[in-house]
DNA sequence: TTGAAATAAGACAGCGTTGTCATTTTTGAC
DNA sequence: GTCAAAAATGACAACGCTGTCTTATTTCAA
């Protein structure tokens, strides 16, 4: 059974417009050597019978992939999803290909399956996000295969690495200004997953602050979440039974944060008023608790455009190692109000 | 400069099995003839040098890919990362790859760059999401080009295309039925946005139920929203500002719902007490917000599970097409109270 | 034991590109 | 007008696999 073509191939550019295949390469691989009036007749052909160059093809010839691989680990869907339309805006402006790949941070096989999946597809790229970034195994493996690559959000900061970050820490900074300006000075902290090292960071900025404005922080106000908003619950019940509550609670996310006010309002306590409650993300469900909560938020989707960009640079340009900091905002809602004593 | 090669081709494994290359790709296609003694031997050594087929050769002789396109358009990125889990999942066992392609309903373009992808990418087959299961012009697009496809929720009934639907209209219905359970009578309904038809078409089941129990609903009572938080609040401050207001109003979905929330709330209404709230989607958000929400959960994960696995049979087994309908469930929580008068 | 059918294995061309190298054409200084 | 250098174009193999067709081997009834 022969095969019907369906579409054009470079073979029938070339015998309309009566050049070699090589010179329809050329032309459409903008190699230099080809005289305009020849770019301009090939074009035209192509612009005329649609032509499309069959991407198999060319990656067989070439001997290399134009596919970036993305990496996550169930971080939220907002976080994901913005991340991902990101580098996907910005593969696809550069005609690449993305392969989206699930991952399970805790499975044996991850390491395993990523490597398959590299052989498999032959991608020439990899992003990761969180808490991937910070899986050093995995890390370890991609500089092992040589695969280029740009992590999001690693926690540590001397990892020495391609990556794209925001300025948390700073951000966490302000944000805790903001609720000393308000007169807060017991001020509580929920920590983030000790393995999401990004937002288990998120504590440092706070200290920052804290201590250029000379306010020593006991432990009994330092709790450890786990991102989730039942943690958060958690948390709260505990900070919120101190003998000295505090006034003011910093929560690592807005799952935890969402957590706090559902437990101050089972105490009876009202956020503000009683308790001033801030998070960090800026998920869309921030708004529609109440009190709408104060946050901070990240460039999710720019950060998957830079993250996309920084890699094509090392692939094509062979760009060295680059760190990009983006910037964070404060966002403030109604969940924090002055207190005066 | 000669290419590396760095990994094993078909080449290798025919030579230390000493076997033609022909042989090993029937070994690897599992196509019949081959003795078993051989199978074993071609086996070993390609466990041995794992080695990995090279896809772009594959398809280039084979003639066609194995890539399904998923085709979004701004969902919540609740459901789309949902689905598209299911979709990976599934295609990822049958060795397809998948090419995630966000897309814009309202651009003039949306036809043309379709097109484009399928031409570009040679891929196989597309599924489609809400709202563009819908658009018209979109489905007969990939009819005209014979693109096998799957159509996730689909809003229209009658549309003669292989699709993955929910019993939304059933699930409508017993969730009606359980707010007059409760002794309500007066309830008000929030109808999604227009292009969405699978959302909008909820207030059928509504009515199925209501016309069942003997109630009619006067017209005042039902509300056009758009899908988000602030059509909800609108709507629900006409539907709160009525002479006689409804005593529980259900939402087309979990948004517009937590909007009603709010509103209720900003009038000093009690949520359950004085009015009862019902949703649908079952966003994470439902439970962070107070109260909890009530609402219906879709299975997003197994619509995206099973629109991989029809269009890949249709894909292998020329499998017609074929409508396959799952179950969506009742969440109760807590923002629906009892009538009493 | 023989021979025809069934089974197993291989040779070779092609899929649609690009890289390398060879060839032709153009350019411009003298 | 000449000729060397530069620019433009082309021929052809290769990328790694699969489809088709051919050949070798095994099986088993008579």
């Amino acid at each position: 059974m022969k095969k019907i073509k369906s579409v054009a191939t470079m073979q029938d550019v070339a015998k309309e417009a009566r050049v070699s295949l090589k010179t329809v390469s050329r032309v459409i691989n903008k190699e230099p050597n080809v005289s305009i009036k020849t770019i301009e007749k090939v074009q035209n052909v192509i612009d005329a019978i649609e032509y499309q160059p069959n991407s198999f093809a060319q990656t067989l010839a070439r001997g290399k992939t134009k596919i970036i691989g993305l990496l996550y680990d169930t971080p939220s869907p907002n976080y994901i999803s913005h991340v991902m339309e990101g580098v996907l805006t910005q593969c696809y402006k550069s005609d690449y290909e993305v392969i989206i790949h699930p991952c399970r941070f805790n499975e044996t096989t991850l390491l395993r399956d990523v490597e398959l999946l590299i052989k498999r597809t032959r991608l020439s790229g990899l992003i990761t996000t969180p808490p991937l970034s910070d899986k050093e195994d995995l890390i370890d493996l991609l500089r092992e295969l040589d695969v280029p690559r740009v992590l999001i959000s690693p926690g540590t900061k001397e990892i020495n690495e391609p990556s794209v970050k925001t300025n948390d820490r700073e951000a966490a900074a302000q944000m805790t200004n903001y609720l000393i300006s308000k007169g807060h000075t017991r001020i509580a902290f929920i920590k983030g997953h000790p393995s999401h090292l990004s937002v288990s960071d998120r504590v440092k900025g706070f200290y920052d602050s804290l201590s250029l404005a000379n306010i020593i922080c006991p432990n009994e106000l330092i709790e450890s979440g786990l991102n989730s908003y039942e943690s958060g619950m958690d948390c709260a019940k505990r900070l919120l039974s101190l003998k000295e509550r505090p006034t003011a609670i910093f929560a690592a996310n807005d799952e935890m944060a969402a957590g706090v006010i559902k437990i101050a309002h089972q105490k009876n306590l009202n956020v503000p008023e009683d308790l001033s409650v801030v998070g960090f993300d800026d998920t869309p469900m921030t708004q529609m608790i109440s009190p709408p909560l104060s946050t901070i938020k990240q460039p999710m989707g720019l950060m998957g455009e830079e993250a996309a960009k920084n890699l094509i640079n090392q692939l094509e340009k062979g760009d060295e190692e680059k760190y990009i900091v983006m910037n964070s905002t404060l966002i403030i809602r109604d969940s924090v109000s002055e207190i005066n004593q």
